[in-house]
DNA sequence: TATTGTTATACTCTATAACTATA
DNA sequence: TATAGTTATAGAGTATAACAATA
Protein backbone atom coordinates (compact mmCIF):
# COMPACT_ATOMS: atom_id res chain seq x y z
CA UNK A 1 0.00 0.00 0.00
CA UNK A 2 1.19 3.41 -0.72
CA UNK A 3 3.17 4.31 2.19
CA UNK A 4 2.98 7.99 2.96
CA UNK A 5 6.25 8.92 4.96
CA UNK A 6 4.44 12.19 6.72
CA UNK A 7 3.81 10.16 9.74
CA UNK A 8 6.10 7.19 11.47
CA UNK A 9 3.38 5.01 11.63
CA UNK A 10 0.41 4.78 8.77
CA UNK A 11 -1.17 7.98 6.36
CA UNK A 12 -4.93 5.79 7.44
CA UNK A 13 -3.58 5.43 11.17
CA UNK A 14 -7.02 7.24 12.28
CA UNK A 15 -9.08 4.49 9.90
CA UNK A 16 -7.93 1.41 12.25
CA UNK A 17 -8.17 2.96 15.56
CA UNK A 18 -11.91 4.63 14.17
CA UNK A 19 -12.98 1.17 13.43
CA UNK A 20 -11.87 -0.83 16.24
CA UNK A 21 -13.68 1.69 18.45
CA UNK A 22 -16.34 1.69 16.18
CA UNK A 23 -16.53 -2.41 17.04
CA UNK A 24 -16.51 -1.43 20.18
CA UNK A 25 -19.33 0.76 20.48
CA UNK A 26 -21.52 -1.82 18.47
CA UNK A 27 -20.42 -4.52 21.42
CA UNK A 28 -21.18 -2.42 23.46
CA UNK A 29 -24.58 -1.58 22.72
CA UNK A 30 -25.02 -5.53 21.85
CA UNK A 31 -24.01 -6.48 25.38
CA UNK A 32 -25.96 -3.12 27.16
CA UNK A 33 -28.90 -4.68 25.25
CA UNK A 34 -28.27 -8.07 26.87
CA UNK A 35 -27.46 -6.62 30.24
CA UNK A 36 -31.12 -4.79 30.40
CA UNK A 37 -33.22 -7.89 29.16
CA UNK A 38 -31.33 -9.43 32.40
CA UNK A 39 -32.75 -6.53 34.40
CA UNK A 40 -29.41 -5.02 34.66
CA UNK A 41 -27.63 -1.58 34.31
CA UNK A 42 -24.25 -2.42 32.29
CA UNK A 43 -21.98 -1.28 35.34
CA UNK A 44 -24.07 -4.27 37.50
CA UNK A 45 -23.23 -7.07 34.57
CA UNK A 46 -19.98 -6.02 33.96
CA UNK A 47 -19.25 -6.77 38.04
CA UNK A 48 -20.91 -9.82 37.80
CA UNK A 49 -19.16 -11.19 34.46
CA UNK A 50 -16.02 -10.18 36.46
CA UNK A 51 -16.80 -11.45 39.92
CA UNK A 52 -14.63 -15.00 39.51
CA UNK A 53 -13.75 -14.76 43.39
CA UNK A 54 -14.14 -12.68 46.19
CA UNK A 55 -12.95 -9.48 45.61
CA UNK A 56 -12.13 -6.45 47.26
CA UNK A 57 -13.91 -3.40 46.19
CA UNK A 58 -11.34 -1.33 45.33
CA UNK A 59 -10.15 -3.97 43.18
CA UNK A 60 -14.00 -4.00 41.64
CA UNK A 61 -13.53 -0.73 41.17
CA UNK A 62 -10.32 -0.94 39.33
CA UNK A 63 -11.83 -3.67 36.87
CA UNK A 64 -14.97 -1.32 36.55
CA UNK A 65 -12.18 1.69 36.17
CA UNK A 66 -14.64 3.90 37.80
CA UNK A 67 -14.38 5.65 42.00
CA UNK A 68 -14.39 3.06 44.42
CA UNK A 69 -17.38 5.20 45.85
CA UNK A 70 -19.48 4.07 43.14
CA UNK A 71 -18.99 0.37 44.16
CA UNK A 72 -20.53 0.48 47.03
CA UNK A 73 -24.25 1.62 45.58
CA UNK A 74 -24.04 -1.17 42.54
CA UNK A 75 -22.57 -3.79 45.07
CA UNK A 76 -25.20 -2.39 47.29
CA UNK A 77 -28.31 -2.81 44.48
CA UNK A 78 -27.03 -6.43 43.79
CA UNK A 79 -27.15 -7.38 46.97
CA UNK A 80 -30.50 -6.36 47.56
CA UNK A 81 -31.90 -8.86 44.02
CA UNK A 82 -29.28 -11.26 45.98
CA UNK A 83 -26.70 -11.92 43.52
CA UNK A 84 -23.57 -10.83 45.68
CA UNK A 85 -23.02 -11.04 49.22
CA UNK A 86 -20.30 -9.49 51.29
CA UNK A 87 -17.60 -10.86 53.67
CA UNK A 88 -14.31 -9.94 55.58
CA UNK A 89 -10.86 -11.18 54.89
CA UNK A 90 -8.42 -10.95 57.76
CA UNK A 91 -8.15 -7.26 57.20
CA UNK A 92 -10.87 -6.31 58.98
CA UNK A 93 -11.10 -2.95 56.47
CA UNK A 94 -11.15 -5.14 53.41
CA UNK A 95 -14.64 -6.28 51.88
CA UNK A 96 -14.64 -9.24 49.85
CA UNK A 97 -17.47 -9.27 47.16
CA UNK A 98 -18.79 -12.68 46.19
CA UNK A 99 -21.10 -13.95 43.84
CA UNK A 100 -24.26 -16.21 45.29
CA UNK A 101 -25.63 -19.05 43.52
CA UNK A 102 -27.95 -16.85 42.16
CA UNK A 103 -25.53 -14.57 40.93
CA UNK A 104 -23.65 -17.65 39.18
CA UNK A 105 -26.78 -18.43 37.57
CA UNK A 106 -27.22 -15.03 35.92
CA UNK A 107 -23.57 -14.73 35.38
CA UNK A 108 -24.30 -17.79 32.82
CA UNK A 109 -27.12 -16.48 31.51
CA UNK A 110 -25.25 -13.33 30.50
CA UNK A 111 -22.35 -15.80 29.30
CA UNK A 112 -24.14 -17.45 26.79
CA UNK A 113 -26.89 -14.60 25.58
CA UNK A 114 -22.84 -13.23 24.77
CA UNK A 115 -21.68 -16.19 23.37
CA UNK A 116 -24.65 -16.83 21.20
CA UNK A 117 -25.42 -13.52 19.47
CA UNK A 118 -21.80 -12.11 19.23
CA UNK A 119 -21.19 -11.39 15.83
CA UNK A 120 -17.15 -13.20 16.83
CA UNK A 121 -19.15 -16.33 17.12
CA UNK A 122 -21.81 -15.94 14.51
CA UNK A 123 -19.73 -14.46 11.63
CA UNK A 124 -16.66 -15.55 11.98
CA UNK A 125 -15.16 -18.99 10.59
CA UNK A 126 -13.29 -21.00 13.43
CA UNK A 127 -9.48 -19.29 11.43
CA UNK A 128 -10.96 -16.07 11.68
CA UNK A 129 -12.27 -16.54 15.40
CA UNK A 130 -7.98 -17.76 16.18
CA UNK A 131 -7.06 -15.31 14.43
CA UNK A 132 -8.80 -12.41 16.11
CA UNK A 133 -8.45 -13.55 19.30
CA UNK A 134 -4.32 -13.47 18.43
CA UNK A 135 -4.83 -9.78 17.10
CA UNK A 136 -6.54 -8.80 20.88
CA UNK A 137 -4.63 -10.44 22.30
CA UNK A 138 -1.65 -7.99 20.96
CA UNK A 139 -3.74 -5.19 21.43
CA UNK A 140 -4.04 -5.67 25.01
CA UNK A 141 -0.25 -7.30 25.59
CA UNK A 142 0.53 -3.81 27.27
CA UNK A 143 -2.26 -1.44 26.19
CA UNK A 144 -3.57 -1.99 29.71
CA UNK A 145 -0.85 -1.72 32.06
CA UNK A 146 -2.22 -4.74 34.28
CA UNK A 147 -4.78 -4.56 36.46
CA UNK A 148 -3.41 -1.95 38.76
CA UNK A 149 -4.51 -2.50 42.16
CA UNK A 150 -6.45 0.99 43.17
CA UNK A 151 -4.46 4.22 41.53
CA UNK A 152 -6.62 4.43 38.51
CA UNK A 153 -6.98 8.26 38.88
CA UNK A 154 -7.12 10.07 35.55
CA UNK A 155 -5.51 13.84 35.29
CA UNK A 156 -7.42 17.17 36.52
CA UNK B 1 -14.68 -20.87 31.80
CA UNK B 2 -17.75 -22.87 30.47
CA UNK B 3 -16.61 -25.14 28.22
CA UNK B 4 -20.64 -26.13 27.40
CA UNK B 5 -21.07 -27.99 24.53
CA UNK B 6 -24.24 -27.33 23.43
CA UNK B 7 -23.21 -25.56 20.52
CA UNK B 8 -22.65 -27.10 17.36
CA UNK B 9 -19.67 -24.18 16.72
CA UNK B 10 -17.24 -24.35 18.76
CA UNK B 11 -16.45 -25.43 22.22
CA UNK B 12 -15.13 -22.21 23.34
CA UNK B 13 -17.41 -19.90 21.15
CA UNK B 14 -17.61 -17.95 24.72
CA UNK B 15 -14.43 -17.76 24.82
CA UNK B 16 -14.17 -15.50 21.32
CA UNK B 17 -16.71 -13.52 22.22
CA UNK B 18 -15.17 -12.88 25.83
CA UNK B 19 -12.14 -11.49 24.36
CA UNK B 20 -14.19 -9.64 21.75
CA UNK B 21 -16.05 -7.84 25.46
CA UNK B 22 -12.92 -7.58 26.94
CA UNK B 23 -10.86 -5.43 24.29
CA UNK B 24 -14.44 -3.15 23.51
CA UNK B 25 -14.06 -3.03 27.48
CA UNK B 26 -10.77 -1.83 27.25
CA UNK B 27 -11.48 0.41 24.08
CA UNK B 28 -14.10 2.40 25.77
CA UNK B 29 -11.82 3.00 28.72
CA UNK B 30 -9.03 4.55 26.99
CA UNK B 31 -11.87 6.03 24.80
CA UNK B 32 -13.77 7.80 27.90
CA UNK B 33 -10.10 8.86 29.45
CA UNK B 34 -9.44 11.11 26.05
CA UNK B 35 -12.68 12.57 26.14
CA UNK B 36 -12.01 13.20 29.77
CA UNK B 37 -8.88 14.90 28.84
CA UNK B 38 -10.78 17.05 26.81
CA UNK B 39 -14.01 17.83 29.15
CA UNK B 40 -16.09 16.28 27.40
CA UNK B 41 -18.68 13.05 28.83
CA UNK B 42 -18.14 9.97 26.97
CA UNK B 43 -21.74 10.59 25.38
CA UNK B 44 -20.57 14.06 24.27
CA UNK B 45 -17.59 13.33 22.81
CA UNK B 46 -19.66 10.35 20.95
CA UNK B 47 -22.14 12.71 19.56
CA UNK B 48 -19.25 15.25 18.77
CA UNK B 49 -17.50 12.21 16.22
CA UNK B 50 -20.38 11.30 14.88
CA UNK B 51 -22.02 14.27 13.43
CA UNK B 52 -20.44 14.50 10.13
CA UNK B 53 -23.20 16.67 8.66
CA UNK B 54 -26.47 18.11 9.91
CA UNK B 55 -28.25 15.11 11.73
CA UNK B 56 -32.03 15.30 12.67
CA UNK B 57 -31.65 15.06 16.89
CA UNK B 58 -33.74 11.37 16.64
CA UNK B 59 -30.79 10.33 14.06
CA UNK B 60 -28.01 11.46 16.74
CA UNK B 61 -30.30 9.29 19.26
CA UNK B 62 -30.05 6.54 17.00
CA UNK B 63 -26.03 6.93 16.73
CA UNK B 64 -25.90 7.02 20.38
CA UNK B 65 -28.45 4.10 20.58
CA UNK B 66 -30.24 6.00 23.91
CA UNK B 67 -33.31 7.74 24.00
CA UNK B 68 -34.44 10.94 22.06
CA UNK B 69 -35.47 12.61 25.28
CA UNK B 70 -31.68 11.92 26.18
CA UNK B 71 -30.45 14.23 22.89
CA UNK B 72 -31.65 17.41 24.14
CA UNK B 73 -29.88 17.72 27.37
CA UNK B 74 -26.31 16.41 25.66
CA UNK B 75 -26.91 18.59 23.03
CA UNK B 76 -28.11 21.73 25.00
CA UNK B 77 -24.49 21.37 26.75
CA UNK B 78 -22.35 20.47 23.51
CA UNK B 79 -24.35 24.06 22.53
CA UNK B 80 -24.09 26.11 25.62
CA UNK B 81 -19.76 25.11 24.86
CA UNK B 82 -20.51 26.43 21.41
CA UNK B 83 -19.43 22.78 20.04
CA UNK B 84 -22.41 22.48 18.17
CA UNK B 85 -25.72 24.58 16.80
CA UNK B 86 -29.13 23.42 15.64
CA UNK B 87 -30.76 24.86 12.44
CA UNK B 88 -34.32 23.73 10.83
CA UNK B 89 -35.15 21.80 8.04
CA UNK B 90 -37.87 22.23 5.38
CA UNK B 91 -39.90 20.02 7.62
CA UNK B 92 -40.54 22.30 10.83
CA UNK B 93 -40.63 20.00 13.07
CA UNK B 94 -37.00 18.75 12.34
CA UNK B 95 -34.12 20.10 14.17
CA UNK B 96 -31.19 19.54 12.51
CA UNK B 97 -27.93 19.55 14.72
CA UNK B 98 -24.26 20.50 13.66
CA UNK B 99 -20.83 21.00 14.21
CA UNK B 100 -19.73 24.82 14.93
CA UNK B 101 -15.87 25.38 13.58
CA UNK B 102 -15.23 24.95 17.22
CA UNK B 103 -16.74 21.65 17.24
CA UNK B 104 -14.89 20.87 14.31
CA UNK B 105 -12.14 21.60 15.79
CA UNK B 106 -12.36 19.66 18.91
CA UNK B 107 -13.69 16.46 16.77
CA UNK B 108 -9.68 16.86 14.95
CA UNK B 109 -8.45 16.94 18.42
CA UNK B 110 -10.40 13.74 19.46
CA UNK B 111 -9.51 11.83 16.44
CA UNK B 112 -5.92 12.80 16.74
CA UNK B 113 -5.44 11.87 20.25
CA UNK B 114 -7.24 7.97 19.15
CA UNK B 115 -4.99 7.89 16.30
CA UNK B 116 -1.93 8.76 18.41
CA UNK B 117 -2.84 6.13 21.69
CA UNK B 118 -4.91 3.36 20.25
CA UNK B 119 -3.42 0.09 20.27
CA UNK B 120 -4.40 -0.50 17.17
CA UNK B 121 -1.81 1.66 15.77
CA UNK B 122 0.92 1.53 18.43
CA UNK B 123 1.03 -1.98 18.70
CA UNK B 124 -0.11 -3.88 15.66
CA UNK B 125 2.14 -4.22 11.99
CA UNK B 126 0.82 -2.70 9.02
CA UNK B 127 -0.42 -6.51 7.91
CA UNK B 128 -2.14 -6.92 10.87
CA UNK B 129 -3.98 -3.46 10.70
CA UNK B 130 -5.05 -4.49 7.60
CA UNK B 131 -5.99 -7.83 8.79
CA UNK B 132 -7.79 -6.34 11.99
CA UNK B 133 -9.97 -4.34 9.47
CA UNK B 134 -11.17 -7.47 7.61
CA UNK B 135 -12.06 -8.84 10.78
CA UNK B 136 -13.74 -6.03 12.16
CA UNK B 137 -15.53 -5.63 8.82
CA UNK B 138 -16.70 -8.42 8.82
CA UNK B 139 -18.20 -8.72 12.08
CA UNK B 140 -20.05 -5.71 11.45
CA UNK B 141 -21.42 -5.85 8.16
CA UNK B 142 -24.97 -5.12 9.15
CA UNK B 143 -26.72 -6.15 5.49
CA UNK B 144 -26.89 -10.48 4.88
CA UNK B 145 -23.18 -9.78 2.90
CA UNK B 146 -24.62 -11.65 0.23
CA UNK B 147 -22.38 -14.66 1.59
CA UNK B 148 -23.21 -16.94 -1.71
CA UNK B 149 -21.51 -15.48 -4.91
CA UNK B 150 -21.74 -19.05 -5.82
CA UNK B 151 -24.83 -18.74 -7.78
CA UNK B 152 -25.08 -22.04 -9.44
CA UNK B 153 -26.22 -20.60 -12.34
CA UNK B 154 -26.09 -23.88 -13.87
CA UNK B 155 -29.39 -23.51 -15.79
CA UNK B 156 -29.39 -21.70 -19.05
C1' DT C 1 -54.04 10.92 13.46
C1' DA C 2 -48.96 10.44 13.32
C1' DT C 3 -44.37 12.61 13.87
C1' DT C 4 -40.50 15.25 15.99
C1' DG C 5 -38.65 17.10 19.72
C1' DT C 6 -39.29 18.84 24.55
C1' DT C 7 -40.45 18.57 29.38
C1' DA C 8 -41.25 16.14 33.83
C1' DT C 9 -39.94 12.43 36.64
C1' DA C 10 -37.26 8.98 38.76
C1' DC C 11 -33.31 6.14 38.91
C1' DT C 12 -28.46 4.97 38.08
C1' DC C 13 -23.73 6.19 37.27
C1' DT C 14 -19.96 9.24 38.12
C1' DA C 15 -16.16 11.93 40.63
C1' DT C 16 -14.85 14.70 44.63
C1' DA C 17 -14.49 15.36 49.31
C1' DA C 18 -15.20 14.35 54.04
C1' DC C 19 -15.91 10.76 57.19
C1' DT C 20 -15.35 5.85 59.93
C1' DA C 21 -12.92 2.07 61.20
C1' DT C 22 -9.30 -0.34 60.98
C1' DA C 23 -4.14 -0.88 60.40
C1' DT D 1 -0.31 8.31 59.48
C1' DA D 2 -2.05 5.49 55.92
C1' DT D 3 -5.60 2.53 53.87
C1' DA D 4 -10.48 0.43 52.75
C1' DG D 5 -14.82 1.45 52.39
C1' DT D 6 -18.85 4.59 53.26
C1' DT D 7 -21.58 8.73 53.03
C1' DA D 8 -22.82 13.33 51.19
C1' DT D 9 -23.19 16.01 47.30
C1' DA D 10 -23.68 17.55 42.66
C1' DG D 11 -23.81 16.78 37.81
C1' DA D 12 -24.72 13.86 33.91
C1' DG D 13 -26.84 9.92 31.45
C1' DT D 14 -30.90 6.98 30.95
C1' DA D 15 -35.86 5.43 29.97
C1' DT D 16 -40.79 6.30 30.39
C1' DA D 17 -44.64 9.06 29.91
C1' DA D 18 -47.07 13.18 28.86
C1' DC D 19 -46.95 17.26 26.11
C1' DA D 20 -46.57 20.98 22.13
C1' DA D 21 -45.93 21.97 17.44
C1' DT D 22 -46.09 20.41 12.97
C1' DA D 23 -47.31 17.30 9.37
Amino acid sequence: MPSDSRHPTDPDAYAVARRLHDAADATRNAFDRIAAELDLTPPQARLILRLFEPTAMGDVAGHLACDKSNVTGIAARLGDRGFVTAGHGSDRRVKLLELTAQGQQIRASLEQHIADTSPATTRLTRPERRALIRLLDKLSSTATPAPRPTQQQSRR
